[in-house]
Order: C-alpha cells, then sequence, then structure tokens
DNA sequence: GTGTTGGCAACTGGCCGACAA
DNA sequence: TTGTCGGCCAGTTGCCAACAC
C-alpha cells in the first residue's frame, strides 16, 4: 500500500511544465523569473501578500524579513483548469558567507538580461472578440508579425493557423483577411476557443510565436474586482497591523494592464469584471496561508523549501534576484526623492515608466517586520488617479531619476507622460479632469474616525509627525541629483548644477506646506567625526543638508524621547546601547540581520525606539497609527494607572481598550496587558499597541 | 485574526445541509440515517469499503471492530458539483454502561420508523430523456401524484413547474399532457436542465413533493462501471486479506436499483455506464483512506469523531442503529437459513425482497476483524444472476424468514416474487430462462487456479469444511420455523407444523448433496445441562438437531485440534480456556469486546482456533482460504523446516513464500516470518497466514 | 403507458460588410 | 485601424404527433 501512495504522489507532481516562454508571455513582460542557481531574496511579508488568507506570523518561527536563498529549482506550470500560469520555485536557504554565493553575488547588478524574447502579442478581448457567435478582431501587428504569413493573393486571403495552449493542446483558427476596410479576424475555431477556456470580454489572450516556429496561445484572467475592506485607504497607515491585516498598502500593487484596465473599463458599458477605480484592488491569493508558514518554518531551519508564485496575483514578486535588492538597498532612501517605476501596457508590447516621489520612507510593518525593506516606500505618483493603490512599493522595483526636479509635485500636475486616456463621449472622465478637490486622501489618512474623531480634525497629537509636516514652510531646496548605488563616503560635491525647483499652480490647492514630505533629497554623510551625546554613547555620523539634521518621519517621531539615531559607520560589530544605568548591552528586540550589516544606512528605518529608550520608558502606538510616544512607566504603579493615562493620551474610553492593549517586552515578546504583575510588566515592556479592533487582537505588536 | 481565521474556517463548514427529506429520497429509500443522539455502531471495516484506496488499519490503533457510538449530529449535504448527496455523521464513542446508552438501547428493536416519508419518485432517464432536444417522458404516477395539479380542462393542458434543487436552485419544467396516447412530458426547460447537470442515460432524476408542498428534485448518477480486479471473483473467499484488498465480498453490495440496471442494461443498446451483468461491482468511495484512519484513531481513543457516508456507494452503512445491530445478532445465524433481503426498486417506489439461503456463516476477514460481524454471511441467492455479486451480507440486513421450506433452492429455481424482467425481443433473457449449467460459481470458489490447483480438483484437503459438505446425503429435514428475535430458553416446541421439504426437479443439476449447507437450521438450545470436557473446561450448551451437534463451518474446520466451541451462556464473565498446561489463563489475541460478552453464540464465530491451540500448536492460513489447518510448531526445528511443511501442505514452492509469510503471536501482534528467533517463534506464533500476492503484504493477519 | 422516430419550426451561431470612432 | 452592428444563412434545438411495444 505504501507503494500505492507513493505513486499517486508522484502522479500528483507529475504536472506538466509548459515552455518557460510561453508562461513568462503570460506571466507578462513585467515578471522576472530568476536563474536557477542563482541567488535570491525570499519575502515572508511578499509570500504572505501571496496568500490567500491571512498569514498568522506568530505561529512559526522568527525569520528574517528576507531571506537569502539559491534557486534550486523552477517548474513553470499552468493551472489545468484556468490555464493561469504559476511557477513552484525550490529555494535552498544560504549563509552570505557560503561558496556559492560568492559566485553569484559579484554579479551583474544590472545584468544582462537579453535572454531573447519571443515575438508574442496580448489582446484584452472586447465584447465582440467574447460575444457568442462573434469572431475576433486580430490587431495588424498580431496578424503580421506573430500569426505565420498569409497569402494576401488569394480572394480572401485565408488560412488556418494552429496554436498550442499551456497544457500542449493544439486550437485551430481560422484567420481571414476581409472586409472594408480589409482587417484580419479569426472566425472558424475562436468561439469553440472562447467557451472551451470560458473566456470574457476583460480577458487577454497571448499570441506568441515560439523559437521553433509554433504559435502558442496563452490566456490571462480579468482580475475578478474583489472589494477590499469598507474603507480603501484604511490602509493608508501600515503601523499596528501585521500582514495579514488587509489593507491597500500591502496588496494593491497594480500591474500596467491593471492600470490600462481602469482606463478601458471606463469605456465599457458593461465591464463588470473589471475593477472600478476607486475599489481597493485587494489581490486575494491564490496559496494556502499554510503553505506561506511551512515556507517560512523551513526557511527559519535552513532547510530547502518550495514556494509557489502566481505572477498575476496583484502583488509583487517576493523572490527577488538578490543582486537587485542589493543594488536598491544601497541607495538611501528619503522622501521627496523622484523615481520611476515600470509598468508594462496592456498589449505587453512595451513598458510604461510611471514618475513619482517618496512621500516616506518607514518600514511597512514596524510591529511584524520592523527591520524589513518590503515595502519600505510610500510614494506619490505623477498620475495619482491611475495608481491609486500603488502606495507602497519596495526600493527594487523603482528607479531613481535624476534629471526631474526633486520637488514635490501636485497630485493634479499633468501626467508626464503621455497616457491613453479613452476618450468615449460616454466616460466621465473622472481620470481626466483635474477636481479641485481638498486632496485629503493623499495626505491624511482619512480614517481617523476609527478613533472617534470627526475626520477633519485631525489634531496634531493623533497625526504625530505626519502633522507636524505641515508646521513648515516651503524652502526652496536644491537638491543634488542621486544615482542609484552607494554614495562614496565623505561628502560628495553635486555632480550636477542644481535644479530650480518647479512649483506647479497647483500647489494652491494643497495645504500651507509639504515641504517636510520633501527636505530629505540628500546624499549621507559617512561622517568621520562624532560627537558624545549626553548619556555617552557615541553618535553615530550625522545626516545633514544644509546644515539641518536630516531625519526620516520615524526618527523625527522618536526625537519626543530625546534621541536621534543615526547610521553606523561600522557594519561588523552590533551597536551598543546604553541602558540607561552606563553599561552598555547588546540591543534586544531587533531580529538578527545581517542584511543590515551590509547596509548601514537601513538601519536607521528600524533602529528607533525601543533600543534607545531609557528603562521603564515605553512607546506606545494607536494601532494603524505611524508613529507612537513615549511614556515613562516608572510614574505609573498600576495598570488602572496605566489605562488612565492611555485614556488621556489617546481621549479614548478606557472600556474600549481593556482587552485591546498589547506589549511587545525587552527580549521581544509579545503579550497581553496583564499577562504578568505590573511591576515586571514596567521594567521589560518596551513597545505598546493600542489595538482598536478586536479582531485583530493577535496581529504581531 | 484568530477570529478572522475562524470565521473563514465557518464558511468552510457552512457547506449548506439540505432537506433530510430530499436527501433521503436522492439517497434511496433503503437507507435509513440514524437519529440524532441515537446510538449506533459504526464498523471500521465498513468505513474502510468506504473509502477511495486501500485502508492500512495497521497505522492506526486497534480498536473494536464495531464502536458503539452516540450520533452527536447529522448533516445532510450534496456535493456542488455533482449534486450527490452524502452525509456528515459527528459520532461519539462511549461505553455500555454509560447514561445515555441505557436511554435509547432500552428503546424499539423494530422501532417505529414511520416517520412520514413525502411522496417521491425516481426515473432513470432513457435514451430520449437524456437526448440533446429532447423532453422528459413523465410517468404517469409521477405528474399525478408528485406534480402539482394539471388542469385537464385546458388543450393542451400545460402548466409551468418549479423545481428546487439540493442546492436550492430552481429550475423550471413546462409540463404538458399531449400525444396520442397522451402523457405527460417535461419540455422547455429540461434540456436546459440535463445539460447543466450533465445528465445521462442511466442517470436518475427524483422528483419529492416537499411536506411544505415545494416540488424538489435531485440526482442519482448512474454508477460508473468499475472493473474490479482482474479476476472478479477472487474475493469469494475472504480469509487472509483485510478489507484493503478489494474483492467483491466487501464491495458488492447492490441496491435494489442496482439490480434493475443490470436488467435494464441487457435494454440499453448502449447503456455504457451500466455495469456489466458479471463485473464485479467494486464501489470505490468517495472517502480518503486517511479520513477512516482518522476516524478509527479517535474510536479507540473514545474521541468524538466525523464520518462521511455516501449513501449511493455500493457498500452498506457502516454507522447502524444499535439497536437494529442488537437484534439481529440475538439470533443465532447458521449456515442453510433462509432470509430474505429487501432492495429498492429503481423508482423508488417500492421494495422487493430477495430470497436467499445462507451458504455459510465466517468472518468475512479473520485476520483482521476476527471479531467482527460485518458481513458475517455468505449468501446464495434464489435468483444469483441478479445478485450474484451481493456474497457476503451482515446479519442485520436480513429477515429471517419462517415460512418458507428450509431446503437449500437451486438457483434456478423461479424466482419468489414477480420480477420486472425486461422483455424486449433484443434482450438475451439472461436471468429469465433457467440455463443448466453447473452452477460451479456458486458452490466452489472458482478461483482455486490462484494456488496452482486445476480448478475442478478442489481437493478436499484445499476446501476444507466446504468441501466436506458433498460427503453428506440429503436428510428429510423437518425444520422449526425461526422467528427474528431471541429464542427463549430450553428447547422450545416448533409453534408450528412442520413443513414438508419441497424439493423441485431443478435439485437435479445440483451435486449428490447440499445437504451439509442446510442443516443448521434449528433453535438454540440453551442447555441447563452442561457436560465436562476432558480438559477439565465447562461446556457451554450445546446446539443440538436430532441427536447432532451442529457445527459452522468454522466450527466444522476447528474440530481437527480436538476443540468444539459453544455458547457460553454466561454473559458477564470471560470465558477461560485452558492454555494446555492445566492452567486457566484469560485469552489473547482477541480484542476486547464487551460486545461479545452481550451475545454469547456470537463467541463461536471466533473464538475458534488460537486461543484453544495448545502451546506450540499454530493455525495456517493461506490467503483467501476460508479455513486454516493446524500445525505443530514444536515438532519443527528451523524455519527452514517450516517452509518445508507449508510447502507439503500446500504444494507451492518455498520461492513464492518467503516473504509472504505473517503471523501474529499470542499478543496479537502481527510478524514477518525471521522477526524473531525460531525459538520464540514457535513458543508464540498463533496464526500464520501465507500471502499469495506480494503487494498485499502489509495487510492485517 | 411510455420509449422512439421523423417532421418541422424556431432559434442561435457564426460569417459577412457597413459604418464609425 | 478596429470595435460594433445588422443582415443573412445554415446548423441545431426542441416541440410535436405518430408509431411501436
Amino acid at each position: 500500500m505504501i507503494a500505492f501512495m507513493e505513486s499517486k504522489e508522484q502522479t500528483k507532481e507529475m504536472e506538466k511544465c509548459l515552455d518557460p516562454q510561453l508562461w513568462h508571455a503570460c506571466a507578462g513582460g513585467m515578471v522576472q523569473m530568476p536563474q536557477v542557481n542563482s541567488m535570491v531574496y525570499y519575502f515572508p511579508q511578499g509570500h504572505a501578500e501571496h496568500a490567500c488568507g491571512p498569514v498568522n506570523f506568530m505561529t512559526c518561527p522568527k525569520v528574517q524579513p528576507l531571506v537569502l536563498c539559491r534557486v534550486e529549482a523552477i517548474k513553470y506550470m499552468a493551472d489545468p483548469e484556468t490555464d493561469e500560469v504559476y511557477a513552484k520555485l525550490r529555494l535552498i536557504p544560504v549563509n552570505r558567507n557560503d561558496a556559492d554565493y560568492a559566485r553569484d553575488s559579484a554579479g551583474d547588478i544590472n545584468g544582462s538580461e537579453s535572454q531573447d524574447k519571443p515575438a508574442s502579442f496580448a489582446k484584452t478581448l472586447t465584447q465582440s472578440d467574447a460575444n457568442n457567435g462573434g469572431g475576433f478582431s486580430v490587431p495588424r501587428y498580431c496578424a503580421e508579425t506573430i500569426f505565420p504569413r498569409l497569402d494576401y493573393s488569394a480572394e480572401p486571403p485565408v488560412q488556418n493557423i494552429l496554436a498550442k495552449d499551456v497544457h500542449g493542446e493544439t486550437w485551430k483558427f481560422r484567420h481571414i483577411y476581409r472586409g472594408t476596410p480589409r482587417r484580419h479576424l479569426l472566425t472558424t475555431g475562436w468561439s469553440t476557443f472562447v467557451n472551451h477556456k470560458k473566456l470574457v470580454a476583460g480577458d487577454s489572450i497571448v499570441f506568441l510565436r515560439a523559437e521553433n516556429g509554433d504559435l502558442c496561445v496563452g490566456i490571462r484572467r480579468a482580475k475578478k474586482g474583489l472589494i477590499g475592506g469598507p474603507e480603501a485607504s484604511s490602509g493608508w497607515n501600515p503601523a499596528g497591523g501585521n500582514s495579514s491585516v488587509p489593507y491597500g498598502g500591502l496588496a494593491a500593487y497594480l500591474r500596467g494592464d491593471d492600470v490600462n484596465s481602469l482606463l478601458r473599463n471606463g469605456n465599457n458599458s458593461n465591464g463588470l469584471n473589471l475593477n472600478p477605480p476607486n475599489s481597493s484592488m485587494m489581490g486575494k491569493g491564490k496559496v494556502r496561508p499554510e503553505a506561506v508558514i511551512e515556507a517560512v518554518t523551513l526557511a527559519a531551519n535552513k532547510q530547502p523549501f518550495e514556494v509557489v508564485y502566481y505572477p498575476r496575483a496583484s502583488t509583487p514578486e517576493y523572490c527577488v534576484k538578490a543582486s537587485l535588492i542589493e543594488a536598491a538597498l544601497h541607495n538611501r532612501w528619503c522622501s521627496g526623492m523622484r523615481f520611476k517605476m515600470p509598468f508594462e501596457t496592456e498589449d505587453s508590447s512595451r513598458i510604461s515608466w510611471f514618475m513619482g516621489t517618496i512621500s516616506s520612507v518607514q518600514v511597512a510593518d514596524p510591529l511584524g517586520w520592523p527591520t524589513s525593506p518590503w515595502r519600505l516606500l510610500q510614494v506619490m505618483w505623477d498620475e495619482p488617479d491611475l495608481l491609486q493603490n500603488v502606495r507602497r512599493v519596495s526600493p527594487w522595483l523603482v528607479e531613481l531619476v535624476s534629471n526631474m526636479p526633486a520637488i514635490h509635485l501636485s497630485p493634479f500636475s499633468p501626467p508626464r507622460k503621455k497616457l491613453r486616456f479613452p476618450q468615449h463621449s460616454d466616460f466621465p472622465l473622472d481620470g481626466q479632469i483635474p477636481m479641485p478637490t481638498f486632496p485629503n486622501n493623499l495626505l491624511v489618512p482619512n480614517n481617523k474616525n476609527l478613533f472617534s474623531y470627526p475626520p477633519e480634525s485631525s489634531p496634531a497629537g493623533m497625526q504625530g509627525a505626519r502633522h507636524a509636516l505641515y508646521g513648515l514652510s516651503l524652502p526652496s531646496l536644491h537638491l543634488n541629483r542621486l544615482q542609484s548605488g552607494l554614495i562614496p563616503s565623505g561628502f560628495p560635491p553635486p555632480d550636477h548644477a542644481a535644479t530650480p525647483t518647479r512649483i506647479t499652480t497647483n500647489m494652491l490647492f494643497q495645504k500651507p506646506s509639504m515641504s517636510e514630505d520633501v527636505s530629505c533629497l540628500l546624499s549621507m554623510a559617512n561622517s568621520t567625526q562624532s560627537t558624545k551625546k549626553p548619556d555617552g554613547l557615541k553618535t553615530p555620523p550625522q545626516l545633514v543638508l544644509f546644515g539641518q539634521k536630516i531625519l526620516t518621519e520615524q526618527q523625527i517621531s522618536m526625537s519626543s524621547s530625546g534621541d536621534t539615531v543615526s547610521p553606523d559607520g561600522n557594519a561588523d560589530k552590533l551597536t551598543k546601547f546604553s541602558d540607561g544605568n552606563g553599561s552598555t548591552r547588546h540591543h534586544h528586540g531587533l531580529p538578527e540581520c545581517s542584511f543590515c550589516e551590509r547596509f548601514p544606512w537601513y538601519k536607521d528605518n528600524y533602529q528607533e525606539t525601543e533600543a534607545n529608550l531609557e528603562i521603564g520608558h515605553c512607546k506606545v502606538f494607536m494601532e494603524s497609527e505611524d508613529v507612537g510616544r513615549t511614556m515613562d512607566l516608572s510614574l505609573l504603579r498600576s495598570y488602572d494607572e496605566l489605562y488612565r493615562k492611555l485614556t488621556d493620551m489617546f481621549a479614548i474610553e478606557k472600556f474600549e481598550m481593556l482587552s485591546h492593549v498589547l506589549y511587545r517586552d525587552i527580549t521581544g515578546a509579545v503579550k497581553h496587558i496583564g499577562d504578568e504583575p505590573f511591576s515586571d510588566f514596567t521594567k521589560t515592556a518596551r513597545r505598546l499597541t493600542i489595538l482598536m479592533d478586536s479582531s485583530s487582537d493577535n496581529v504581531g505588536v
């Protein structure tokens, strides 16, 4: 019987692998799969976004937010039912000093990606294409470059073409060139195909001319319109939830054809399958949450593991070429930086670059993954309507631009690039006409009413550092060009002349100042001078721009505790912190991060509060608040007093909080208030989080 | 997040339960689901028959062959794809002395099953019914009793009827009464239904008038013709294999409509989906083997567990009302008994009773479940062609008949009941014309060639007790009527005058004597006289008929060891056996069976060999042999000698056996030959089994 | 009483050019 | 250049009575 079971398992595993070229054509031109044996970083966070349900990382061992792995194998596969393509990657966690790492990591940062892509063409089906009893309008480009040569001398020119699908099945279509004006059509056979594949308007079909000359046909299903939560923008604030809490910031990755779908959607009188422009693109993945847990557990134990990646899930790749990550993280990312990011056009024929500005640099999930660069960048797009759901991106997905004015652009500035807007008269043109509404959603998390505040009020105490932006006036900054790559040590002279600030008239619609948001376009000063802090801690090099210390928002928020942290130039030894008694200790509360040692600047993004706190002091966070406040627990005598204090601080009822306050202690353990005696609590608690939603009771703190 | 997970779990569990009445209509009238909170016996063996693959009970704890359980919950469900109905039963193992057992078990043995069944009707689709573009011929009965009243005054009488399927979806049909001669038809809407449900000729449709007046429609899929093994009758002999070895005896349960399908099959020019009359009805279930293991493991640990039951799998219910089992097992079953067994007719309108004779009483799987009453009875049918695959039934499925001549009937005796035979001229009438072929298949397991014997030879040594039947002459027996129920103690006078034996002319076609097979229709003598056995063991009451001890075949086979066992009138203490040294011990090798204590006679069926063996003696079984032989291991000095002895005994090559001899030792543990030193082996081995098929290496011994 | 058949009517699938965006 | 529409032809679906058993 054992033999029986085994053979059954084997059959199950015998799912056919398909031609990688067809796979890539179906996946889309933006999808870059790593080479076998190359090194990648695996991001549990990204994997979790790929899951169909919430992933509770509490149930598996702690692991680094990015795990260096060697790609042992890749299987390119397709769902037998839907033809949806996916890949199985077998990854082997490796140590940085492993031999096989050196081999790869020395390699290309902008390596030759010139594997010759075969000619392919994608078209989103129109109503007419998908109509029962209709044919398929073949775009001329496709007919002439992908299809077999048609003999135009015949009258009418007609041929039968054969196309293999992802399963190797062959489909026959009659290809005719007729009508006035002449056009290419697929007639006989098309309807069968549409019915068999259950295609609807909005789905895409991919034709590919394989290297051996065979014609292949693939399918990209239109993404179903999944409405996220009731508040599409509740995800603006990443703090307080782990990735299991659905929010736009994590799942709002859009590919270019999504963008085009949005545009196109206005064109469709009944494009029910497409996302309305303001729905949250909550991409529910196909991966089981347990599969993520399993992978993470194995990764944590340095065991080989397998992951499944759906390239067309609306989440970024979570296994990314190591060199790409490392190159990206050598940059010192700051708010205000201008970047561009590529999206694929609908027909897969070209890449559109969208421009944007980094609005802030902060870890996406400070509680769950305080040291993760995943979606580190909060961005604002020059065409906000098109990409409004893309709010957080990972650094390696964007490319910094040097020749653009490094000034914050209004969301209403005209698109930097000619985009194809639908031009039907029945299209409401939401995306085209700048509406002079207050851009509340872009600057202020529009869900502060979570905290029982009227949304309009947004008091400074609540908004924390973000709100502090409004306090500064707009400076006329002359900013350096930043290249992607490591800035040499010392203060390098700007290698480009300063560019005059461009201020658009649209600025008039904005709140007085956005300046703070863009105040930190700078180069890193790996200063050799160090100053003594009052507590005797050696201060790492300061980041200075025009004589001002430059801080990330988190650093700003931290300043209330009297500390600022700066990059530690020494990558080889652990930073030591004062425990307030003059002695030093190794810092706790931060997961091992050998990665950080190689990218010292990056530490700034997480070496923030807890480790530097005086004993008895504790950071207090509201769930979905970016920043916290410091509280001296030593002044309190009981949990009751704590509740009173918190009640005052956040103007909420004790009643609401009782069961919703979690804290992380000095060892990193997460506990509920009351889990230990109050005296122990005051000594060990380092970070305290007030959850507003009882359903998220056990998020990572 | 736990809350979130839970709610998702709930959604998953929220699979809609459907109306139990519709469920029962789809399941068929023979299916009796227990009431919630009632007591049932759960049969792991039956559960295993329900699985889609072999179940290896070696991997789970030993458990009684029937586990008394309270039914905590029943969910009536339907497959969302196929509409196939199934039930989820949640069972809580209980002890016999538990309070809640007493409550129920005092209850009805022939309890009121008169839950008012709503009117329903089933029809197997004809070619015309299932044809594309055709309508559905509504049998008059169905139209008049199930469908809403039709206004016959209209010309033509026509109405639209709405019917809810198992998912609650409503289907609309045009019901018209037209044609010459007039008949009821479903036209518009029918084709949609057929296509949507993917119905083919041979599938059945069930219409049901629910209590609230709603019309419901359900589906019974035709059973796919699954060919069992290469030898359809290899399963005739149940010995030596556990239920994981597919054989007809276990999976050949036929419902009435199967029978009718068989009949009907001759009628269908292309009834490809139906079982040819001589194919083994190997009903591959839908339950995963692991699910069985899980259930058994939980049951063994007295934990609540859940089972899924597909009423239309071709296996009997494996959760049976406790009272039914207990009533059945109060009977003393003997070969030769006449019984009837109900099958449902195809249209579910009535029950057909098929008559048969018990050909032997022996546990179905002496190695895996030596104490199980599951399929205890080997039977011969008066209409063998119809039920040729039903060879073993469980006692509770049949009803003893008293007023029939208790004489073995020829397989060719005319059916006792008018059966609906197809009357088409193109039907070969296999079932109607008594063919004077030798009924070899009924008397002799026709696969003795497994043992390299020519099938004709059937030497006494091989056939064991079965063959001994031929040695006796046909007696003219005057037999008592046997009622189902417990016979009062003492020799009760026959309450009916003896009936003259009816011998049909068909007897001429039989072998000289079938008498032994029918020699044991008797009443149980719960004698107060007891005799001393030579070894000093108190002999339980003997079963005596006309001065002869009456033995089951197993008892006969056991007589070679010099022992006979008889019912122990004392239900409250464990029977003690001599160990051959004059001392007594509690018997080993038998799983706990509190059940048996209540049905002392039943012990005869398994308290056979091992416990009574002299030390050093061992029973030897060939796989799929009913009976074993006793071997004195103490005379052997090595495994080599053992092999030689076995080779002689069964005339097989040592080569074949080497790895295929298992044994069960005195503790019940199953081992391979060679697992322990020969000296230990000779002391402990109690039952030795030669497996002929290497694939079944790990069957339960 | 009901399964099957062939006739016939209605419908739909599917190919086409025209037209318009 | 290509999406959609109406026209139109043909193949299919599906209703029906007749017929058969």
